[in-house]
RNA sequence: GAGUCUGUAGCUCAGCUGGAUAGAGCAACGGCCUUCUAAGCCGUGGGUCGGGGGUUCGAAUCCCUUCAGGCUCGCCA
């Protein structure tokens, strides 16, 4: 279907063309003055220097033409120039039962569909996920959600860490807590037991621990770059103990991101893309893409343009290990000779933007993607804690993910049985949902590359611009339709064949003007990859729904026509807010 | 030092591809529940859009400059 601006714009464009200017003035914009109208066209100011002629007296003409037209209650002319519509309450009625009968709601989907990679880039194995990792796995997901839904065909990838020094620091130190292990005797030929030699909260003890040690111990951190390098090269036994590492991992990350409602399609790892990199290093050498400087091995990609030295890219260091850069460059081969994505896109910690800047040239100087290929940054800000600095715990450690959700989920459920006496299992459920809302709102509502401080008190808030207070708006909507059919009899499917009338009243069509403004902003969102775009608009929605509920009597309205017609109005806004919190990753309770 | 991002109400944030009187929420204050969930709605107060210059019919938005803060700057990931 047609979305709105086109539609209004041709009739405008139309006037303008006949009343003897050019059509391209005539584009229509969304009012930013609503106390005075709708939706708005600035084209006779532009219009004024190619006429030479006073934008009023252009923006008069075309008002005069589209005084006859059906389209507009009113168009009027007002200095310096603008051209005030006020949309005719039919041809939106019109329009908003189109959108009722439209499965996407009118999102069109995109003329050229892309298969785009979604690279979460970030969790380690053996590391519980911290609030560091919450950023990039919600606002990825939403990003997914969106550009899927826009018709493109997504694979998420979370591009686990499993190949550098932290394994052979846990290496290391298992090797001493616990020597006696087969791993550890090299003259071991049998098989290795099954079973892991550790649990997940004991693998996430070794590794701070290792980590630390470490720092102050020299032979130790020796030892556990020596335990990298062996198991790079095929340790039979260190093999062993990583992929215990991987599986009792793998299966904790799981279990985590479940909780928060994300999924990837794929879980490779870094060490998938360790195969391809001799290949890689041997065909830039061979290029002449990469050559020796200082002993390492770097690809140039400084460019004329820059307005600073971009250092080389470096592929292997002067020992000849390969690091961060070259399993970034060597999973982007992996992944063009797999899936041959037309995009790329990572969602990464944007301090992160010069390495990832020095990668994406490297790959396209020596044509490791397509010219067409997209790469893109998608670059987040840190999650402060309200003193405005990095989020901690209160003792000053980093905060585990679990227990950050855990505790949400706590104080959700508390807000919940001081409000309302509900069954403890089903207030437990409910919070549960809730408070997904509540961290996902919060961090989505703020634009990704900005720094957000984390306010477990405003975003657990039920009042003002936050997730609870959606899904309110939601559970309400939900509770009158309840009502609605258990009054009439009628089945949910009969709710699809209701008609919107056109508005009487100003909350009512202030309310359906809303409406037709969700498709700009699902665009909107999907070209700038900008979910806090999706949540603005959800909470203006939410507003105006408010007010025309508190405004407006529904069940009790005597007409029935008209009551099934503010039904009809209640059925496309729940499925409105229902599909754009589905973009922000999050659902809806029946009732809280 | 260089680069880059940020600076909007007491606090947290929108708005930034130039448009009319700069918007929300929280906090403060005042109203609205015998009526569909008051976790709501309505209203009041609160601003040199960090400062200065420029571009133009018009600048929070674009350009220059300056101040303040964050981040980054080849053998970590």
């Amino acid at each position: 279907m047609e979305q709105i601006l086109d539609l209004l714009g041709n009739y405008v464009a139309e006037a303008f063309d006949l009343a003897g200017y050019d059509k391209d003035l005539g584009k229509v914009t969304i009012s930013n003055r609503p106390d005075l109208c709708e939706y708005q066209c600035n084209g006779a100011m532009a219009g004024a220097k190619r006429y030479h002629k006073a934008p009023l007296a252009i923006a008069q003409d075309v008002a005069g033409i589209l005084e006859g037209c059906d389209a507009f209650e009113r168009a009027e002319a007002v200095a310096p120039g603008f051209l005030n519509l006020k949309l005719s309450p039919q041809l939106l009625s019109i329009f908003l039962n189109e959108m009722k009968g439209e499965k996407r709601l009118g999102v069109p989907e995109a003329e050229t569909k892309k298969k785009i990679i979604i690279d979460y880039g970030g969790a380690n194995v053996a590391k519980p996920l911290h609030v560091g990792h919450l950023r990039s796995a919600v606002i990825g997901e939403s990003v997914k959600r969106i550009l899927r839904f826009l018709g493109h065909e997504t694979i998420g990838d979370v591009h686990l860490g499993d190949w550098g020094l932290q394994m052979g620091l846990i290496i290391a130190q298992l090797s001493e807590d616990k020597p006696e292990l087969p791993y550890f005797d090299e003259a071991y030929e049998g098989a290795y037991p099954e079973e892991a030699p550790f649990t997940i909260s004991e693998l996430e003890q070794i590794y701070p621990k290792a980590s630390q040690r470490s720092k102050e111990d020299e032979a130790f951190r020796l030892k556990a770059l020596k335990a990298t390098e062996q198991l790079q090269h095929g340790h039979r036994g260190y093999t062993a103990v990583w992929k215990h590492i991987l599986d009792v991992s793998i299966a904790d990350l799981k279990k985590n991101y479940d909780s928060l409602h994300v999924s990837f399609e794929l879980w490779k790892k870094e060490s998938d893309a360790q195969p391809y990199i001799p290949d890689l290093v041997e065909y830039l050498k061979k290029e002449g893409y990469a050559h020796l400087d200082q002993g390492a091995l770097v690809v140039d990609v400084a460019e004329e343009t820059d307005t600073k030295k971009i250092p080389p890219c470096m592929i292997l260091k002067s020992d000849g290990a390969s690091l961060y850069n070259t399993t970034d460059l060597a999973t982007i081969v992996m992944r063009m000779e797999n899936w041959k994505p037309d995009h790329i896109i990572y969602v990464v910690d944007k301090r992160q933007d010069l390495y990832f800047t020095q990668v994406f040239r490297c790959a396209r100087k020596a044509k490791l993607v397509d010219e067409d290929t997209g790469l893109t940054f998608l670059g987040f800000g840190t999650m402060n804690g309200r003193d405005g600095k990095p989020f901690k715990t209160r003792d000053g450690g980093v905060m585990r993910l679990e227990n950050l959700i855990a505790e949400i989920n706590e104080e959700m459920l508390r807000k919940i049985c001081e409000n309302h006496e509900t069954d403890p299992a089903e207030a437990e459920e409910t919070a549960k949902i809730v408070a997904l809302s509540a961290i996902k709102y919060g961090d989505l509502s703020n634009q990704a590359s900005k720094d957000y401080i984390f306010d477990t008190d405003k975003f657990t808030s039920f009042e003002g611009n936050t997730g609870p207070y959606l899904l309110y708006t939601i559970v309400r909507i939900k509770s009158i339709l309840r009502r609605f059919l258990e009054e009439t009899g009628k089945k949910r499917r009969d709710l699809d064949g209701l008609q919107i009338l056109p508005a009487k009243a100003e909350d009512e069509k202030a309310l359906q003007l809303t409406l037709t403004s969700f498709v700009p902003a699902v665009l909107q969102a999907g070209a700038e990859l900008a979910p806090h775009k999706i949540c603005g608009y959800l909470y203006e929605l939410a507003n105006q729904f408010n007010r025309f509920y508190h405004g407006t009597k529904i069940m009790t309205e005597s007409l029935q026509a008209q009551r099934e017609s503010y039904i009809a109005l209640l059925c496309l806004t729940l499925r409105t807010l229902e599909c754009g919190i589905d973009l922000l990753g999050f659902t809806a309770p029946e009732k809280m």
